[in-house]
DNA sequence: CTACCCACATTGTACAGACAAGTTAAATAT
DNA sequence: ATATTTAACTTGTCTGTACAATGTGGGTAG
């Protein structure tokens, strides 16, 4: 029985309005109390609704002043390029070098799919990441074709494959796993990368997990870390 | 001013007797309105105490059951071997091949030092982590003398050095930040884990922040990632 | 004995109100 | 004009209550 709750109701409502950017980034919420008017509710029913959006890492909150809407894609415990987001520091370009194309699904992939998955037709595209015009990552992307339609990277979101399933499609990473190894660099690796063959690199196999069902995203990056390491940081 | 909140006091309570194992792992803490008798208060400031609990990740909620209390360890987000804590295929040991020992800060930290951290003298000690009697992960660790009294290994609890802090010293873990390398085996390296000398090695350094102010924990690892990945998920 | 139902305990949601504490800007005093 | 106080508004904490939803075990009807 899918019971309607008045809180999750006004979650939804505001992460909407966030993800739609009718609540731009960095401006604030309306105060707790025109919520109440809004929804004909009281404070302890819209509070509830603020703090899972907290939970979730779309607001936060202070005291006295109101709620704050957060940039998005800090995503908590993700991998990133040391200095890419901290975009002050250095230059950092994106180029696709294979437009999202209907593959079947690569046997690089080293996560078990679902039956709905195996059954599909995958979505492939490529990217390589580039600081201060040095190519540093190395990213196979992969998606079920039935779970989400291709997307040409023109139509994406400020450059940006995630800001565009949130904000075109109202989909949220919901989690991720993650395999590391270090191996060294094939041929075809070292010659995207522009390093030696056989120099040591990070092979990142991940799976995000969204909040639309049986959307997973599949990704496998060759990381060059001598220059630029990996950071990954997250707090409780 | 009393700025001791009532809440926060319960919640306090309650973490303490998990900590010491008076509600040891898997058991049901008592119903919110025993808390209620037993504090005085009412269920709405019970359950946020009980809130902040499980988003500290102590206990799991059962609707209609009760408030169950967590293995703690699954540290979310932090990278832990394939197959660690998923015992049961692997035999994983740990073997101290350096006693905790006073010496002073070894460059090799990439993370910056407080004032109070440099300041003070740093405790060291090395570990070797053993899978199916393979040498799979060479750790150096490193923490600050005037936060945390040097600690015998035989003193460990179950042969953990985050139980003991956990149990003994009421000591939790509150973030890390991590930097990842691909780099290649050095000498050293190479003959503690038995690999050849230049063999694609995963170098992780990490910095551990915890809930005792000034104590950071700082670790470098050396990870055999060809036969063992190292893993990684989370989830919001 | 079995299957069902019901009472009971537990957590989940929601309402209504009160006061504390932090922030800001307007009003006031110097 | 400048500094201080005040008032208004915000989020934080807490009380008290009611009912809904879920899980458990015992009693009852078959």
């Amino acid at each position: 029985m899918g019971k309607i709750k008045k809180y999750h109701q006004i979650q939804e409502y505001i992460k909407k309005r966030i993800q739609t950017q009718k609540y731009p980034p960095g401006s604030y919420l309306p105060s707790e109390n025109e919520f109440c008017v809004q929804f004909g509710t009281t404070r302890t029913t819209v509070r509830k609704a603020l703090d899972e959006l907290l939970k979730e890492g779309f607001i936060e909150k202070e005291h006295g002043k109101g709620s704050k809407v957060l940039e998005r894609g800090k995503y908590l415990g993700l991998l990133s390029v040391k200095g890419f987001s901290g975009s002050t520091d250095y230059k950092v370009k994106t180029k696709v070098t294979e437009e999202p194309k209907i593959v079947a699904w690569d046997p690089l992939i080293v996560f078990p799919l679902s039956e709905d998955e195996k059954s599909s037709q995958c979505v492939y595209f490529q990217r390589v990441r580039y600081i201060d015009d040095k190519p540093v990552v190395l990213e196979n992307n992969w998606y079920a074709l039935n779970a989400l339609e291709p997307i040409k990277s023109n139509e994406f979101v400020e450059g940006s494959f995630f800001k565009t399933l949130s904000q075109e499609y109202l989909i949220e990473i919901m989690g991720a796993e993650q395999e590391l190894r270090s191996v060294k660099a094939s041929v075809d690796i070292a010659k995207k990368l522009g390093i030696a063959v056989g120099a040591p690199i990070l092979h990142i196999s991940i799976r995000f997990r969204t909040s639309r069902p049986n959307l997973n995203l599949y990704g496998d990056l060759y990381c060059n870390t001598t220059e630029y390491p990996i950071r990954n940081s997250y707090f409780l």
